[in-house]
RNA sequence: GGAGGAGUGGCAGAGCUGGUUUAAUGCACCGGUCUUGAAAACCGGCGUACGAGAAAUCGUACCGGGGGUUCGAAUCCCUCCUCCUCCGCCA
């Protein structure tokens, strides 16, 4: 979230800022409800400190006045420390539900766009920020999309998944898993060779990990949850792994902190069905391997366009066209700055498919979870930035349709040292 | 799951028969003196957040989380969480 001294001290840009997220004017006035609350309690909270402080200065009083023998003077005065007390309560109850209140405003404001994010309202007014310069694969008249590949080579199956727990959760099998496997390997070496420490978090985080990385409150219907424990799984190793830092002030040099992880992820993606969702397009259990990376406030956009080439050096490695997009206002999710989509071309579905989300938090996250650093004297918040390098299902979307052929599906080079087989027939 | 023990500042570790403890002390860390340089020694500094103030500085809160008793709580009570030991179960 937003620290309310950038609100205040930014108001104008904060307004402009969001305006460009196409928020209405009712989520505009909350900008002015924080700081209306923000005075309050700074109102509040002078008078409680003054009471509170006269009241520790009588105890001590009351504590040498025993000392000394003089309990009737003692006496009197606990009394009017009794008194004092009624007060102060009354004040701290004010006090508490103004800062229950701010908070709450505060966590309805999302991120404050970067100065490149362009003006739009939905995926439509996206940028193309590096389109496909070559020409589109383009198959024969009798090529298959994915989903009917998988039945031809039996590579996954999804009415087992229904069978087994319900809609939109694909079992894999044979090649298709081996597949699975090696595409989680390789993407993890990836990540390795380009610095990131290897992470295995837990896949089901409690309601504080949540919070901080933005999930919660208000996006409870994207995570499934687990009400007896009260926990939630994962929709990205991005939750677990930024957690890990969550209340830590680490040192300046310790930037940057790059880490990767390898997760299943579970979104409920309530209500979308349909044939822009058949096979694995939109699914509620896929594979992912996410960077993570902890940065200065400084560097943050290097290291943004750094985490855009690692994606895209995996891309072309797949041998799979792919374009980059500069999400627009409307289109940036809630807690980001700056946010670039790779979408590869699914050849025989003649689409293009989303596989991978960069983003800079900016503070948005740190400020949340309390990660800060030590820059000299002073103590400031960090950047934190993730993407997804990369998201499974759709590549292997497009990896079965993109390299149909007659003899069966060929395994692009890169991958044939983590497959061991070069085709699947 | 059953029984017992424990959670204190970056770490270690006192305090826990409630009131100069504003959380002792050591280590680590930072600055200084000394030294050709370093080490050692010595001196000083050394948490976070918020509030008041031009500033110096002062104040408030925080000793696992939450609540309570009291004029006053690290210290007493309740509750939750976590960790450790033993027993049971188990990949």
């Amino acid at each position: 979230m937003l620290e309310v001294s950038f609100i205040r001290n930014n108001k104008n840009k904060v307004l402009e800022a969001l305006e460009k997220r196409r928020l209405g004017k009712e989520e505009l006035a909350v900008i002015d409800q924080v700081i209306a609350l923000d005075d309050q309690r700074k109102q509040v909270q002078t008078q409680l400190d003054e009471m509170l402080a006269e009241r520790n200065k009588l105890s001590k009083e009351i504590g040498q006045l025993f000392k000394s023998g003089k309990a009737q003077e003692a006496n009197t005065m606990k009394a009017k420390v009794a008194e004092l007390k009624d007060k102060s309560a009354g004040l701290e109850e004010e006090f508490k539900s103004i800062k229950t209140q701010l908070t709450a405003s505060l966590y309805t404001i999302p991120n404050v766009p970067h100065s490149s994010v362009p003006a739009g309202s939905t995926d439509e007014d996206n940028e193309i920020a590096q389109d496909w310069d070559q020409p589109l694969p383009e198959l024969d008249h009798d090529a298959l999309p994915h989903w009917e590949l998988a039945k031809k080579y039996n590579l996954f199956n999804l009415e087992l998944g229904t069978k087994i727990t319900g809609s939109g959760f694909p079992l894999y099998r044979g090649s298709g898993a081996k597949l699975q496997r090696a595409l989680i390997n390789f993407f993890l070496d990836e990540a390795h060779k380009a610095g990131y420490e290897e992470i295995i978090p837990p896949l089901l985080v409690n309601e504080d990990t949540a919070r901080a990385t933005g999930q919660l409150p208000d996006k409870e219907g994207q995570m499934y949850h687990a009400e007896k424990d009260d926990l939630y799984l994962i929709p990205t190793a991005e939750v677990p792994v930024t957690n890990i830092y969550r209340d830590l002030i680490i040192s300046k040099d310790d930037f940057p902190i790059k880490l990767t992880a390898y997760t299943p992820c579970f979104r409920r993606e309530a209500g979308s069905y349909g044939a822009h969702v058949r096979g694995l397009n939109r699914v509620h259990q896929f594979d992912k391997v996410e960077i993570v990376q902890l940065q200065h406030p400084d560097h943050s956009y290097d290291t943004l366009n750094e985490m855009v080439k690692h994606v895209e050096a995996i891309l072309q490695k797949l041998e799979l066209p792919y374009r980059i997009l500069r999400l627009c206002g409307g289109d940036l999710g809630f807690t980001s700055a700056l946010t670039f989509d790779f979408e590869v071309y699914s050849a025989a579905q003649k689409r293009w498919l989303e596989v991978s989300s960069v983003s800079n938090f900016e503070t948005f996250q740190s400020n949340r979870m309390k990660l800060r650093f030590k820059d000299g004297k002073s103590t400031r918040l960090a950047h934190t930035l993730n993407g997804s390098a990369l998201a499974l299902a759709r590549i292997v979307a497009a990896l079965l349709e993109n390299n149909q052929t007659s003899e069966g599906i060929k395994i692009p080079a890169a991958l044939q040292d983590y497959t061991r087989f070069d085709m699947i027939k």
